[in-house]
DNA sequence: AATTAAACTGACTAATCAGTCGGTTTTTTT
DNA sequence: AAAAAAACCGACTGATTAGTCAGTTTAATT
């Protein structure tokens, strides 16, 4: 299942995307990399930009499943164990969370898309950080804004171990101190 | 002055590539756009990377020249009005600093340039963060992380501020906000 | 005014690109 | 086993690209 041709063409894309970027990345140098004629990249994919989506919206449904939602806690542990999850299969699959930083930055996302990926792939920051607004217990910043803040910390952290692990005593104590320093920033202070 | 040839060429490729995209804007729409041939356009340019690079170059020299580093207060204070000083200057050139945030996230970049990136622009973060941690005022966390943790703040601030600023009723209230949001987080909680 | 240098022009080129298509192999259906 | 469908191939194409160059105009120097 893992080396049908057309998941060979998603693999190739994404190590290329990363490595290159997406415009700088040809689709006969996919073809190639995926040992698989041009011809047939067009067979399963449209065109490149369906090519695109579409590993897009697989990668985005591998990070969705990887999240461990650990029920009946309070709210602040559900964060938590969120936040561990997506840092952990960030520092697993380093290559496709690059992707998603790419990938949003670059003209290949219409814009009307990008606030799906928001509500999706984080579809549960809205209700917390509503929640905690309700209950006081949050600052009063737009809840949008505060979303782009506990979303941008969580791409950082694991940008930031995927660079220097290596060099990192304590992953485990940074992941929580960063969760800890994303979210007592938000505490009301009144 | 601002209109020369030259200058004329970096603006039309600062629009088109805030439009567009870096990769997705031709050489030849750059020269047509500034309405100057494309020869001219390699004539002060030796390449479309010169150019780019030129471009990052003479805006950030705009941002760091922008920046009212008030002297002789307390390093809180400054770090504010540093904070305060580099949003006003993104509001008042949202194409440029939407410049910053494509260029940071495209292949145009070579990577031990990213480092002078952070370090020059945001070269006072470097000793605040430093000074803060051994005052035992910062949480202990590795100094590039808080770094990028600042940062990616700021710019956050900007961009939400700049599609949403119609929106806001007190634009100066979020940013002092922001910067709480940013700092509390790092406060020392031991 | 004469000479030199710098700025500028735009038609041109070689390379590369996304995407096509007629034909072949492999797989599925009957 | 025959027929139909789907997967696959790779040479090819028309469009676009960064960059060139031989010649022209403008500005600076003497």
């Amino acid at each position: 299942m893992g080396n049908s041709k057309k998941q060979n063409l998603l693999d190739a894309a994404l190590t290329l995307f990363v490595a290159q970027g997406i415009s700088e990345t040809s689709t006969a140098s996919i073809a190639k990399h995926a040992g698989v004629a041009t011809g047939t990249l067009f067979h399963h994919f449209e065109n490149k930009k369906v090519l695109v989506e579409a590993l897009y919206l697989s990668l985005k449904q591998e990070l969705v499943a990887s999240l461990q939602l650990s029920n009946a806690i309070n709210s602040n542990e559900q964060a938590l164990s969120v936040w561990r999850s997506v840092i952990k299969w960030g520092l697993d699959n380093p290559e496709k969370f690059s992707f998603f930083t790419i990938y949003y930055a670059s003209p290949w996302l219409e814009m009307d898309f990008k606030q799906g990926v928001l509500n999706s792939v984080f579809y549960f920051l809205t209700e917390y950080i509503e929640l905690q607004k309700q209950q006081g217990n949050f600052v009063a910043l737009p809840t949008d804004f505060i979303a782009m803040h506990i979303q941008q910390s969580l791409i950082n952290t694991v940008l930031y171990l995927s660079h220097e692990q290596a060099n990192i005593l304590d992953v485990e104590k940074l992941i929580d101190n960063s969760f800890n320093t994303c979210l007592f920033g938000l505490i009301c202070r009144n």
